[in-house]
RNA sequence: GGGGGCGUGGCGGAAUUGGCAGACGCAGGAGACUUAAAAUCUCUCGCCGCAAGGCGUGCGGGUUCGAGUCCCGCCGCCCCUACCA
């Protein structure tokens, strides 16, 4: 007898099933299941409260994976953890006179209810904090494998201090040249500062981006432009004597990109910041001038420079060098927009082949010889022939960077010229044959400065002593714990705390001071994908054995805005980690997904300080979790942006209740012991038979695509067609494997989804044991999908003018004809030139 | 300036390899049930038109029997990056 439909009470079901799954440890991986494994993560994020709509929509994505992965017969890792380090924990210890630990762990436990409420799959034995020791000190561990591998080194350079956050900031870090955390503008000091030797993998972080099929487009692109490979030549330069006629024996080499370009050069320019121009115009008339330019930078560069066409600034050292090829003098200038971190920090200025250089010639009068000119160009016919340089100026609005044919420019004359062209590698073949240049390759891609003068961070395992320099805490003596009771509230820091940097030398044994730097937190969050593997490793920060049975991520998911600094940082980690044999692998995460954001109902982003932030909380008390994950899942695909939407997620909860009933429909008119005879089925049950089929294999592709939008629109459809066979065939007519089978697709298909839901009716509708996660993904074929009649188009000209019905596996001709009936209209008076068929789809007939 | 992406109804969005544009949902309209409302159910819903029909995927061309999809040229928007020599 068909039971009573109960009510929905998502609150009830929710509770219900989180203890459920909590005690019977329904999502603990498994080492030793037998079945292939799946890892699917989610970005851990950064305990600063408790979770918002970004942290529950990337969630909601990575659990709907895993869910699924492990239906399709998947042993799957999927952990969760916290980057515990970073300075807000340290100003909201200092704003709360409390310990930046213990506002750590509260936050972090609130985060782990949420995640809890909201129904995540996680396998919580294998939960990482950062701020453990446990954890971190495998990161002091990795310091010290790179320092003895000489990829972690200290060095004294300029470096982007951040005055509000009183430290000093990565490359990376400086966004629009503001501090990334605060929005100061950084000032550039001379410091000595720790330093992991990334460029050293430069050329293979490029080049393994190419085999990073699972990764979107504009991710790579990002890093490609970050590593910013650029092939060219070094130029060698005589400075000359102080009456700038005679080369000296002292050398300053350039670096271009446009060696076709040398017999264009007027002048030499050099940064303010260099040492060189310093010494050069030491107790001349010059060094004022030049003093004052540098002075000019440090302040024009705390000065916000977002419009990017900033006028040029120059001054001249009195001081020139020699062009190799032609040997002419060339002034040497100290220039606003050289960098000195770039090449090899001088340049050689071509004035008509660059636009910077062409303004700067044009501000100070300096020649702007033509070099390169099209065939069009009256300047080809003029010069085409010439070598030497005898037009010395041009009257152009604009450098010429185009391809073209040199001119001027010596044996090269007539050659082609321009980027990558023939002129470049002439001309350093030449350069090479007598010493003054080679081809080289410059990265933009810095090496990356860890040190950050903060506590509440990860320190650096060193100690330094006056007598034996830096030396590496032994490896017995780790961790370097941070110590707990600073009283940061008065302002205290790690570097005035003497009981953490009082020490002894370990090689000499004299006394000696402590590091007091920490490690960007960056490095934290830069292997822990790896700890998940074997989160309670006290021998090493990971075997080698777990991380070749769970590794790489198959699945990633997390902020776009993460697409350089953790991913790459990521991957150099990896790599590291595997040239010191600890595991084989090179790169971590196989798929990823960058989910969009979600933004307030007008198109903002949400922030606390807008006041406009929907907290999780006002979805999942009113509707339930499984409410918000499907509106979050259904609203938009997962890359996009999308905005926050009251109505959908009451659509959501309105379809979740409809399917709930309908399903209880078929449950109630369906028996697990009946067997389905397709043969015998009537009309509209052959129809929705098909149908199960049909949607079925678009949800199952959908989710192969990561489309959870058009997945779950699919079991809508069938949902739809369900509760329809329900409304018209009777009660007595219904055939109940038919039934039976329909209602447990529809409850698999969601199960990932709104998995609370789907446990429910797993158990209480369809009455089945164990869990919705132990059924298997159900199989849908394409044969039983196909339909015995079809509706096609019929075309003429391109145009529909019809449709027919017909036999699914009607013959070409027998469509042909019907076609023809039905548009003869459409035919009068005309010849049919030619008739297209596509079985299944459309007859196109061309008659004019 | 360089790189990546996008442009489809009132809205979110479908359309997997060139094959019936607008699936699914939201909002809207009509109806049923109800004293009424909510909820639910049924129908309707690109634009113009009473209709026949015409027009429709940012704009202009092209390839093709056939283009949202491919090619060329524009326009607009978003993201990243930027005196990188």
């Amino acid at each position: 007898m068909a039971k009573e439909i109960p009510v929905y009470d998502a609150e009830s079901i929710e509770t219900k099933w989180q203890s459920v799954w909590e005690c019977e440890d329904t999502f603990k991986a498994r080492e030793d299941s037998g079945r292939p494994k799946k890892y699917v993560l989610e970005m851990f994020p950064y305990p600063s409260g408790d979770l918002h709509m970004g942290h529950a929509r990337n969630y909601t994505i990575g659990d709907a994976m895993a869910r699924q992965a492990r239906m399709r017969g998947f042993e799957v890792l999927h952990p969760m953890g916290f980057d515990a380090f970073g300075l807000p924990a340290e100003n909201a210890a200092i704003k709360h006179n409390t310990q930046a630990g213990k506002w750590t762990y509260a936050n972090m436990d609130q985060a782990v209810r949420t995640m809890k409420r909201m129904g995540f799959s996680y396998d919580y034995d294998r939960l990482v904090r950062t701020c453990d020791p446990e954890y971190y000190k495998w990161g002091q561990w990795a310091f010290l494998k790179m320092w003895e591998k000489g990829l972690a080194y200290r060095a004294t350079s300029p470096v982007n201090w951040c005055p509000s956050c009183n430290t000093v900031l990565a490359n990376e870090q400086v966004v629009d040249g503001k501090c990334w955390r605060c929005g100061t503008v950084p000032e550039k000091r001379e410091l000595s500062q720790w330093y992991l030797r990334i460029t050293d993998y430069a050329q293979e972080l490029l080049d393994d981006l190419d085999t990073l099929d699972g990764w979107p487009e504009n991710v790579k692109a990002q890093q490609r432009n970050w590593i910013g490979r650029s092939e060219g030549a070094e130029i060698d330069f005589a400075l000359a004597d102080e009456d700038g006629k005679a080369p000296t024996d002292k050398l300053i080499t350039v670096f271009t990109t446009r060696p076709d370009t040398l017999y264009g050069t007027t002048f030499f320019l050099l940064p303010p910041e260099s040492p060189l121009a310093a010494e050069l115009v030491e107790g001349t008339e010059y060094e004022q001038a030049v003093a004052e330019l540098k002075k000019s930078v440090e302040q024009v560069s705390s000065v916000d420079r977002q419009g990017s066409e900033r006028e040029k600034h120059g001054v001249f050292t009195g001081r020139y060098v020699i062009n190799p090829l032609t040997q002419k003098p060339l002034p040497i200038w100290v220039a606003d927009y050289i960098l000195l971190d770039y090449g090899t920090g001088a340049v050689m200025g071509v004035p008509s082949g660059d636009q910077r250089d062409f303004e700067f010639a044009r501000k100070y009068g300096l020649d702007i010889p033509p070099i390169i000119a099209q065939k069009d160009d009256p300047l080809y016919e003029q010069l085409k022939d010439t070598k030497e340089t005898v037009v010395t100026n041009v009257d152009w609005d604009h450098a010429m960077d185009a391809e073209g044919y040199l001119i001027q420019s010596g044996p090269f004359t007539g050659m082609r010229g321009g980027k990558h062209s023939e002129a470049v590698d002439a001309i350093i073949e030449y350069l090479a044959e007598r010493g003054i240049g080679r081809k080289t390759v410059q990265f933009r891609l810095r090496d990356w400065l860890i040190s950050r003068q903060r506590y509440w961070g990860n320190p650096i395992p060193m100690i330094h002593c006056d007598c034996c320099g830096d030396v590496p805490v032994p490896y017995e003596d780790l961790p370097v714990t941070l110590p707990e009771d600073l009283d940061l509230g008065a302002g205290e820091t790690l570097a005035e705390y003497a009981p953490f940097y009082e020490t002894t030398c370990p090689k000499c044994g004299k006394p000696a001071k402590r590091i007091t730097d920490t490690m960007d937190t960056f490095t934290c969050s830069s292997w822990y994908f790896l700890r998940y593997c074997d989160p309670h490793n006290d021998e090493l920060p990971f075997s080698k054995e777990s991380v070749d049975r769970w590794m790489g991520v198959d699945n990633y998911i997390g902020g776009i805005e993460h697409a350089i600094l953790h991913l790459l940082y990521s991957r150099f980690w990896t790599k590291v980690m595997r040239d010191l044999g600890m595991i084989d692998l090179d790169e971590p995460f196989t798929n990823l997904l960058c989910q969009g954001m979600v933004k307030d109902a007008n198109g903002d982003t949400m922030s606390k300080s807008k006041g406009n932030v929907v907290p999780p909380s006002s979805v999942i008390e009113p509707y339930g979790a499984d409410t918000m994950r499907l509106a979050i899942l259904f609203i938009a695909p997962s890359e996009k942006d999308f905005n926050w939407d009251e109505e959908v997620v009451a659509g959501a909860n309105r379809f979740i209740k409809r399917a709930w009933r309908t399903v209880w429909g078929l449950a109630n008119s369906g028996s697990v012991d009946a067997t389905l005879d397709v043969s015998k089925l009537d009309a509209a049950g052959k129809e929705l038979y098909r149908r199960i089929h049909e949607l079925g294999l678009r949800c199952t592709n959908d989710f192969d695509r990561s489309q959870f939008n058009t997945a779950i629109s699919a079991v809508m459809e069938l949902v739809n067609d369900a509760s329809a066979y329900l409304n018209k065939v009777g009660e007595n007519e219904r055939d109940a494997a038919l039934c039976f089978g329909v209602a447990r697709s529809i409850v698999a298909m969601l199960s990932p989804i709104i998995p609370h839901w789907g446990e429910e009716l797993y158990h209480e509708a369809l009455g089945l044991k164990g869990s919705a996660y132990d059924e298997p993904w159900p199989t849908f074929d394409a044969e039983s999908a196909k339909a015995s009649t079809v509706q096609i188009a019929v075309q003429v000209l391109g145009k529909v003018r019809g449709r027919i019905d017909v036999a699914a596996d009607a013959p070409r001709e027998e469509l042909e004809a019907a076609a023809k009936v039905a548009v003869a209209k459409h035919l009068a008076g005309k010849t049919v030139r030619k008739v297209i068929v596509v079985p299944g789809r459309l007859v196109n007939i061309v008659a004019n």
